[in-house]
DNA sequence: AGGAGTATGTTGTATTTACAACAGAATTTG
DNA sequence: CAAATTCTGTTGTAAATACAACATACTCCT
């Protein structure tokens, strides 16, 4: 067990918590660690949702079934990340994904209920976890919110500045690197991989702004075209 | 302010508190209940992100201001309404957005600090309003995915099978009625009105559904053509 | 009931986007 | 280093969507 401290405190919701504090902590909060052959169901759609759990070894995906049994992948999960949390925290009677083992995977279980009841001792890591998942599911609004803001936009070219503009805002200047290569930049926008390839050569043509690779840079006079100052 | 105890004790945040309890809460939390007039700031863009708001009296509108300075109307407020509690739970430094007063309005602040951390006579509410913050962010979650996967789906059909289906799985039913009119809808999908009118037409023409005004009833076969069955 | 105003549906046209196919650059692999 | 693979950009064409304009239906108000 020990063997995964490292990767524990790392995560998000351990954040502030001494590695010292760690061992009393998981067993106050009753963890759990299980083990789960390759295609196995850690979480099943379904289920219950009380739990939350850590990817400390292996790779799974989050997956959606609908009525006629179509399985889409909506996340990759790898070592280090949470699942299942949001769902814990809202309180979802049943389970609406799965979340399955795509090789052998170990996996650290926290029961909800007691990540968030403080306990008797009022020990001031319940507090710390509390407000770092509160923190964690506010953050995840705000990228959900930005990402909804670059959908939505209408055509390419608007989805692309939106997008854009919003990592400058977060780079905190006009010159960034996105995360992202072409494809799964379009996936991001919903957009076709080639035709947004074609607007960014457009927009380049047109000063907007400049890039290689996923290094991008753009023009400070973005987006702003000199005739609407005309009278 | 007695007169807003029953607004107050509708909103989410408060689910659960009896009325008897709410006065000595809210002193606990040192509550504060302001005026605004109409047009002023009840938070300012650039200014942090301490406190949680309720709308009393009133309505307003959180708006985005631009590099350039164009406004942007990102939710409209009315009574009972809270807001700021993603920024305050973020813990971001400064406010993106402000929220300006559409008229008079009558605002209840909370500190966000003071929410979280439980009082020293350790009061039952506390971990109530935590619990009830925790599942309001994680629900708005649920919500923006949900809206992310039906904006995401390329083309109008698929856009509005998407969204349909899941107002389907909520009601329960493939019969329910939908909380927009068609422009609303429209502008949700990020399509155009009429084209989606049209679409509209078409699917129902082939029988994948039937709809009047806002109420939609899905044909079980939903999505599924026959054809794929064959061999 | 009458009329104003709003909501919805319909159609044709212009524009935009997706799709497919390919070429060149960059990266990885043996 | 060379071959294979992946990534990116380009182009022409087909398809989907937005836009504009209008007809009809519905709602609200007095």
């Amino acid at each position: 067990m020990n063997q995964y401290f490292d990767i524990i405190l790392k995560s998000p919701l351990f954040g502030g918590i001494r590695r010292g504090e760690l061992v009393g902590m998981l067993d106050c909060l009753r963890a759990s660690v299980r083990d789960y052959p390759k295609d196995a169901a850690i979480f099943l759609a379904g289920g219950p949702a009380t739990r939350v759990g850590f990817l400390l070894r292996g790779n799974a995906q989050v997956v959606r079934e609908d009525v006629f049994g179509n399985r889409t992948i909506l996340t990759s999960l790898a070592q280090g990340d949470m699942f299942g949390e949001v769902f814990a925290c809202a309180e979802v009677e049943t389970l609406p994904v799965s979340v399955m083992a795509a090789g052998k995977c170990v996996v650290l279980l926290l029961d909800y209920k007691k990540l968030l009841t403080t306990c008797s001792s009022s020990c001031a890591f319940h507090n710390r976890m509390i407000e770092n998942m509160m923190r964690i599911l506010a953050q995840k609004n705000l990228r959900l919110n930005e990402k909804i803001e670059a959908v939505s936009a209408r055509g390419t070219r608007a989805k692309l500045l939106t997008y854009l503009a919003a990592q400058a805002r977060r780079a905190g200047s006009p010159a960034f690197t996105i995360p992202f290569n072409r494809q799964e930049l379009a996936d991001y926008l919903a957009v076709d991989r080639s035709a947004m390839s074609a607007e960014l050569g457009r927009m380049q043509g047109e000063g907007l702004l400049r890039y290689d690779k996923s290094r991008f840079e753009l023009a400070n006079n973005m987006g702003v075209d000199d005739e609407d100052y005309l009278e």
